[in-house]
DNA sequence: TATGAATGAGGTTTCATTCAT
DNA sequence: GATGAATGAAACCTCATTCAT
């Protein structure tokens, strides 16, 4: 049920899908929704929890960086990204909670959310804190908060963009691939518009 | 009216923001917001629109690029941004509904929502080709698309964490101000990670 | 439509009473019952208090008691008896939510209840320890409290079932007028069984 | 399990206990509950039914009268009612159903307490009415039916406030013992305030 | 122009009861 | 004997919208 609540979600918004949506396409009736979940809030509350291991876990795999040159930096940075992006496809629904459609939510569920991207943001924070100690990114003035808000910024936007286009059609697909996005948003964080993309 | 359902939707959100709190906080009746608009939706798109019209202006007047070196076209850029970001903050309850809470709300004002981003993507688009074109930039095999997808993506995300923080707080105040934005945006747009910050 | 709502728990108590019998009753549609009312419990409290009042003013205006002989006191006990009783039945359905019907109600509303019964009842404590001050009534060395909760548990349940006889039934009459109940109730209240009725 | 429930109905009332409520307290499933009974409604008429045998056994062990003077009367009135408010207090949550709770329940219910309470009341009817014609009580035109009115209007309502004090509370302890109680009722009874309660 | 009482469809939630296992 | 998942009717309440004044 869980997961066609995330469908019905991903599609209308959480405010425009109604308990009757979610049990009509479940087959079962309104009152088995409030056996397995207290309310409504609720059973949201559990999609994201649920949804923030799952991304946890995904950054947590994809992070896999041995200190060397800017190179080998870049490289695993393409590597978290494209499981990223992989797993971002692959969890559509989840993403489009997570992205867009909890906006409309209750109080309770924007905060779920804003934690999860801020649990998200942490991991990159790090990262970014890291190389900079050991010399492979010049020193930033502003320090490391602008530097991981920018970097979040990109992500998550490109992220959003790539799964949902323009319109945040759910059933949207990028002409992209996962890999493509990770080659391309990789280089553009290292390199920015300048960045040599054909070496 | 107008103003104060803006600021209605920025705190609240759009399905959680009654009609009745409205004409509670302008002080007239139920029946008077019906006499100035034919529905909710209605008003909400009216408000979309208005916002639209001064967003674009706002990019027309910033977009005034000469043609030259790279370190121009960053200039140029710079101030493109600054704009952005300052109207971004003068307008923080529209930029509200544009960036986040028009996501919980209907159909049709989702739409006008994305067509305002759509337009604003554009102009971004169009002058990265032109800079393409004229040598100022690597060319891209991925093309033009790629790129202003990286771009409006970046710029999006940060102006709304910039805006509202972490906890889309509509009363939270960055530490930084619209022009160091507009720099530190700049440059990594332009050179990414690797840029050189004091420059 | 308080006054319907006060017939409707009357007869069926608090929770058999939907709020659809109301309206029904009362000719209108389910919405303007919220526009006049917050809720069902709000307007079941504001229905006590103003019950409240209205008993606590029969009280004071039936208690106009002069010192004097015990026969001057047993005078004006019937007639507050009579102004009590008198009332009672002009408001029976208050009554039987006082009386009965309020104990399967919420907890806010017992209290309520309670405490207006805790008002009334204080009246008449007062009354017995300015009589036995005055040497009026014998000395009793469990003191005034437990006169009181015979006197109180008296008046109440003679009422009760007066008003709507050993059913509970809110259109039952009794064969008694107020005023013989009056005189019945102060007669057993002064000399118990022993006192001479015919005297 | 009946025991459970009447715990349950004595603390939160009929509407306000629910068969998940008393299941969870039994620690058995909802399914069990309907094995042992028919319905939540017939369930509480069993309970009514038991309590009703129990409190008419309890009243036909009391009255043992012997004929003689009018303080024989007063004695074994004493014991009687000494007896009542003994039982009373063992069986509180029982009380609190009979006494006040039941209101808030179906008519059938409310029937069956009437009932009760009618098959107590006659036990004193019937031994007013051989007092009166012995002429240990002095002859009342109003008839026996407004003596034993009374009378059992005093017993009901002290009763009731002995047990659960002004707030209706279940956990509530009076200062006076049950057997206090019962020589302030006699007393009462038969001499009213007037009489002197140190004899 | 402006009011505010009135509407009613439709939302979430409750809970006594059933039934296959 | 016992379970617990499933049911569905019906409850309270919300709120965008209407309309007589």
């Amino acid at each position: 049920m869980k997961k066609i609540a995330l469908e019905c979600f991903a599609r209308k918004g959480y405010h425009n899908t109604k308990i009757s949506d979610i049990v009509k396409s479940a087959g079962v009736s309104q009152g088995t929704f409030y056996w397995y979940f207290a309310s409504k809030e609720k059973m949201t509350l559990e999609l994201i929890q649920d949804g923030r291991e799952k991304l946890v876990a995904t950054v947590a795999k994809g992070y896999r960086r041995e200190a060397g040159t800017v190179t080998d930096m870049e490289l695993s940075t393409r590597r978290l990204l494209t499981e990223l992006f992989q797993f971002a496809e692959s969890e559509r629904h989840l993403m489009v909670l997570l992205l867009l459609k909890g906006q409309g939510a209750d109080p309770a569920i924007q905060t779920a959310i804003s934690q999860t991207w801020q649990t998200f943001g942490d991991a990159f924070k790090n990262n970014i804190g890291r190389a900079s100690e050991l010399g492979m990114l010049p020193v930033d003035p502003q320090g490391v908060s602008m530097r991981s808000l920018l970097l979040v910024s990109l992500i998550e936007g490109t992220m959003s963009k790539w799964l949902f286009g323009p319109e945040h059609d759910v059933d949207y697909r990028s002409e992209y691939s996962a890999e493509q996005m990770a080659y391309a948003v990789a280089k553009f964080e290292f390199y920015g518009l300048m960045g040599d993309p054909l070496e």
